[in-house]
DNA sequence: TATTTATATTGCAATATTACGATACATATT
DNA sequence: AATATGTATCGTAATATTGCAATATAAATA
C-alpha cells in the first residue's frame, strides 16, 4: 500500500492532521512568518524572501492555501496573501485542548 | 530533486516544522488524542485502539517520539507511552506568537 | 499590439511516507 | 527452559512530497 487510510479516522482527526501537515515544511513556516511579520496583505515578493524557486513558492503557497491556512486575492498587479485566521482558529483549539487536559492530569506518570 | 532544503531555513522554522509534520498524520493525531483521553501513562494498548497493524502503529509512535511529542518509557509489562509536554509547549508558543500578530494586525487587508 | 512583470501549471527525477507481513526481541509467567 | 505477550525492526510495495526547468497565463504598461 501507501496510502493513508483517511477513511479510518474522524473528520476532526482528518481535518486536523490536514492543517499540521501544511505546517510540516520549514519553507512554509517561513512563508506563515513573513506573512506574519510585514502585518498586512500586499506581498509580492514572497518569492524573494525564500530561499526556493518561483514554482516551488507557488506550490508551497497552493498547499498552505489548500489547507485553509493562508487566503489569495487579486490587488491589482499582483495577487495578495494573507494569513486566513479561520484555519489557525481551528488548530489552536486543538491546543488549548491538550494544554486543557494536560494541566488536570494526575502526575502518576513519567 | 525532492530531498527537503532544510539547511536553508532556520534551526527554529526546522523544528517547528518536525513538530507540525509529526501531527500531520491522523493516526498520530488519534494517538495523542487517546493519551490525552486515557490521562495517565499506563497504556499497553494502544495498538487496540487504531485501526492499523501493530508495525504501522509502532512507526508512528515512533515518529511521535523522534519529534518530541510523546515519551516512552519501560513499565513492568509493557512499555508506558505518554504526552510531552515540552514538545507541546513549543508549538503553543508558536501558536500564541500568531494570535498576538493577529490581535495586533490593522485591518488593512482581505 | 508588443512587452514586461508576477504567478500558475506541467512534467519529471529524487526522495520520503505509509502500510503491513514476516520476523526478531525483551520481559514475565508457567 | 519453554511459552506467552507486547513491542520493535526489516523488507518491500504503493503512494506522496519536494524541487525545479520549461512553459503557460494573466494583468498592467509602453
Amino acid at each position: 500500500m501507501g496510502a493513508s487510510k483517511t477513511h479510518s479516522f474522524t473528520n476532526q482527526q482528518n481535518e486536523l492532521a490536514i492543517l499540521a501537515k501544511a505546517l510540516g515544511h520549514p519553507a512554509r513556516i517561513a512563508i506563515i512568518e513573513y506573512l506574519l511579520k510585514v502585518d498586512t496583505c500586499i506581498c509580492g515578493d514572497i518569492v524573494n524572501e525564500l530561499p526556493l524557486a518561483q514554482p516551488t513558492v507557488s506550490q508551497h503557497l497552493k498547499e498552505l492555501k489548500n489547507a485553509g491556512l493562508i487566503k489569495g486575492n487579486f490587488e491589482g498587479v499582483s495577487i495578495c496573501y494573507c494569513i486566513d485566521e479561520l484555519g489557525f482558529e481551528k488548530i489552536k483549539s486543538f491546543f488549548q485542548d491538550v494544554t486543557l487536559h494536560l494541566e488536570k492530569r494526575k502526575n502518576n506518570c513519567c
